[in-house]
Order: C-alpha cells, then sequence, then structure tokens
DNA sequence: CACTCGATGTCAGGACACTGACAACAAGGG
DNA sequence: CCCTTGTTGTCAGTGTCCTGACATCGAGTG
C-alpha cells in the first residue's frame, strides 16, 4: 500500500485508458446495428463538418496517420457514403465529399452517439463538464505540445 | 456557431479521444528506444503487479480482449520477458510470469512513462488531479455499469 | 453419474493503426 | 530557372484489437 505501483488508478493515464476504452467499446456496440465502426462514424462526422476535405485533413481530425484514415475512407467509399474524384484538379489532394446515404447514416448515428455522451456525463453538472472538459483539453495541449517540436 | 456540432470539442467523448490519443502517441515515442510497445508495455506492468495471473486476468486489467492479450503475451514470451508453462495444473489457465529480463525492462520504461504523465499533469494541483481522476472514473464506470448487464 | 454453466485458451478473419518509404505536386528562395 | 521545403496520396509490412466460433476443464445441480 505504500508504493503507489500498487495502485493502477492513482495514474491519470491508467483512467484515461479505462475511460477511452469504455467509450470506445459503448460506441461499437451502438454502432453495430447501423454496421459503422467508430473510425468510420468519426470520419463521416468530420465529413458533414467540413465538406470536400482531404483525407489529410481527416486524418488529423481524428488524431490518426493518413494512412490509417485511407483505409478508413476506402472502406466508406466502397459502401458509397463518400464519393471521391479519381484524379486531382490542383495539387494533389482528393477532396472528400458525403453521399446523400452518408449524410443519412451519419444523422442516424447521432442518435446513438448523443444517447452514449448523455450515459457517460450522467448526474454531473454543467460546472463538472465544463471542468472535465477544461482538464482534459489542457492535458492534451501539454501532450501535444511536448512532443510536437520533434 | 448555433450548432453545437459545429464545435467538436464541446463533447467529452471527443476530448477523451484527442488526450488518449496524445497520451498513446507520446507513449509510444517514449518507449520506441526500449522496443516496447504501450500494450507490451501495459502487460507487464499488470505482471509485476501480480505474478503469475491468466492471460484472460491481464486481458481484463488492460481493458481488451484475451484474443488481443494472447498476441501481446505470445511477443512477449518470444522475446524472453515472460515465461508460460506449456500445460495447465489446474483447470486450463496458464500462469504468465516475469523473466528478469521481463522485470528489468518494465523499470526501465517506468522511468519514461512517469516521465509523460507528469507531463501531462504539469501545473496541475493536486486537488485538480483529484477532481480529474474522480471525474474519469465516473464516466468509465456508468460507461461500464450501462452495458455490463447486457 | 450426466448435464449445464461459466471461464479459459485458441484459431480464423476482418478492421484499424503505426512506421518507413516512395513518387507527385505547389510554393518560395537562391 | 533550379532546388529545397512542405504537403499529399499510396504501397508494404507489422502489431493491435475486435467478433465469431470451437474445444477443454472445474464447479455446481439434478
Amino acid at each position: 500500500m505504500s508504493d503507489p505501483r500498487e495502485r493502477p488508478d492513482a495514474y491519470v493515464g491508467y483512467l484515461l485508458k479505462r475511460t477511452q476504452a469504455a467509450l470506445r467499446n459503448g460506441l461499437d456496440d451502438a454502432l453495430r446495428p447501423l454496421a459503422l465502426t467508430a473510425p468510420q462514424y468519426s470520419c463521416l462526422r468530420l465529413l458533414r463538418h467540413d465538406q470536400g476535405i482531404s483525407n489529410s485533413e481527416l486524418a488529423r481530425g481524428a488524431f490518426v496517420t493518413r494512412q490509417s484514415m485511407n483505409t478508413v475512407v476506402k472502406g466508406l467509399h466502397d459502401r458509397g457514403l463518400i464519393t471521391r474524384p479519381q484524379i486531382a484538379t490542383s495539387g494533389r489532394d482528393l477532396p472528400v465529399t458525403l453521399t446523400d446515404a452518408g449524410l443519412r447514416a451519419v444523422e442516424e448515428a447521432d442518435v446513438a452517439a448523443d444517447a452514449l455522451e448523455a450515459v457517460m456525463v450522467e448526474g454531473l453538472t454543467a460546472a463538472d463538464i465544463d471542468q472535465l472538459s477544461e482538464l482534459l483539453r489542457g492535458c492534451a495541449e501539454r501532450l501535444e505540445v511536448a512532443k510536437g517540436p520533434s
């Protein structure tokens, strides 16, 4: 009990992993009826917010590499939820856009995702949520700054 | 600006994903010199805490499935950081134990991981960290309870 | 004893995420 | 004009993580 390593949940990193795992797990369950995975939902959501952005921009928005996002984009393209030109008009980026089916899918998924978010913050006051958000944002920024310059 | 979906960081889930991605990313960088990945480090850490636990118990502790943990265990076994009997003495579980090399690896990795945790909570007071921990724990528990009964 | 139940280990397949590397293209400085 | 720099798309390989499925073993029940 004297060794702090005896209590894994004394580390913020551990709780972060645990919470995010539970959220990811719940999201997978919630999206399963729609045949959507969590990364696919993230991608569609980013696209609705910014139509026509490139694969690399999608990757940055979802905090993954462009290679990872590329596989997700391919899957969504095969299912007709997004469109992508074969050749670039200028430069090298191929703008990705949402199809009507894609838009319908995101909106359906939003219902499930919002419900899950509600479960997660159930019983918390608006001030609690603000504080949690601010603390998380600070942690993220410190980590990003620390390895950005590298 | 009136549509809350215009601001992705208004969602706790988004910030959770962002923060955890940054942490995971930093951990990968920090462990690269030791030729260890984040899941491998988690596994070794759990083992140091509870020598001789089974693969399934390791999986629960790391919030992954036993299939996923199995591949991690295989990798660590091939590198001689852990040992595992070929046949079970009783039942079906094969107790995993840390080797001397494994123990040295964890302790080396701890230095890097602790430094990263310090960066993440830099500037926060002990009260801030407590509050963040408590909020995260609550979120995790609500999510786990919500889909436990399924 | 047979039978169900729960937990474990394992194989198979698919989706995701990473690193490393290469080629293509735009913009800017010499 | 050339050449460096930065960004993008893409291929290849590896590690992780999931679901689904199957066989095995211990414990409890009738």
